[in-house]
DNA sequence: TTCAATTTAAACCAATTGGTCTAATTCTTT
DNA sequence: AAAGAATTAGACCAATTGGTTTAAATTGAA
């Protein structure tokens, strides 16, 4: 049965939070608010409000890597199909909840990394792991003759990865999916094996 | 003569601060002692936080329009030369920095533009006005033959100088440069007009 | 069933937050 | 030179910040 709270429900409610507000515009008080919990129970599971924001990113990278796998490690349809998929299904995401939250890691990352290292390190970890399974469907559609070898697979997965969060950040200042859509249409466009002359 | 304290002055070093620290993170107080001001002053000059960082964006903004002005609208070198002096410049920058800071205004979209209306209007608007200046470099390419006509030069422009925010973003998160490096050769490499089959 | 360990609970804390207020000073205009 | 406007100055304010503390309740293991 265990105890009352679980920590995992405090890091989905208090994550979400402050994916769309903000580490700094929320408070502790606000988390515990949602999650109706004492304050003391919050630091009995984080010591904290750096240690939860890390174990944030943790568990919320670990859910994106479950999502991107479930596209993309199917046989079919074409690989970059499958990575179309991914993508629109994010992109319609970002709209139905009004193109004004974007990813938490990617938030972070802009929010904190820059003055914090070991909150940096943590961001960095699990961009990398995201963008190691990307690169697995990449390198499929390279020798399927699909996506251009001009670049190797992962510097390509790199790619496209950074290149949504800079879609994210125009998201949110056009509250719409406009440079969503754009930005969509054109790295699909420009990853595609050119004819060869 | 004038009074003792200028406007441009506090803004200059105010805004330096949330550039690298963030909004949130950076009090009224903080800024005031920098700029060895008292509160008062502050708040003669803007009527709120909020007021200071639209007064910043737009301050920003239209110095960074002046730089990039100074790099394309030269004659020569070519249209693609100049961007690529123009992002090189950029990068060049934020290594120098620590590559711990980026953008203020993508940094103030990320940060707030999902959650102040307001600031995402000043935020769109002073990036419109840095994509038409870029814009118009890119069908100076277009015309020369050394950019895809693909897509639009407007589009090709919000690509690029979007892509740059999610180079930031992975810049933050390493703490070093290598990102901003492929993001550079990658998207050079993809907007260049391709040899017709 | 006892008992130590963990978790829940919330009052409490110093420090900081953005912002107000009043007075003194400085500037510009008449 | 005098008057009115703008600026400088910093003490002050209520509200909030992240975090601590102490005590009660609950848990799983012996």
């Amino acid at each position: 049965m265990g105890y009352k709270y679980q920590k995992e429900d405090i890091i989905a409610l208090g994550s979400e939070l402050i994916r769309k507000n903000g580490y700094h515009n929320v408070g502790i008080n606000e988390i515990l608010k949602i999650c109706a919990i004492p304050k003391g129970s919050f630091y009995n599971f984080f010591s904290s409000k750096e240690d939860f924001i890390a174990q944030s990113i943790e568990l919320y990278g670990s859910k994106n890597l479950d999502l991107i796998r479930s596209f993309l490690e199917a046989k079919e349809p074409s690989p970059t199909q499958r990575l179309r998929n991914l993508y629109q299904y994010m992109l319609n995401i970002n709209d139905q909840e009004g193109c004004n939250a974007g990813c938490l890691i990617n938030n972070l990352s802009i929010e904190l990394a820059g003055m914090n290292a070991p909150i940096a390190k943590i961001i960095d970890a699990q961009f990398q792991e995201m963008v190691v399974e990307i690169a697995r469907c990449v390198q499929e559609g390279q020798d399927l003759g699909e996506i251009t070898q001009t670049f190797s697979a992962l510097y390509i997965a790199e790619y496209i990865h950074a290149g949504i969060g800079g879609a994210f950040s125009r998201m949110k200042a056009q509250n719409n999916r406009t440079y969503l859509d754009k930005w969509f249409a054109m790295t699909f466009e420009f990853i595609a094996a050119k004819a060869v002359v």
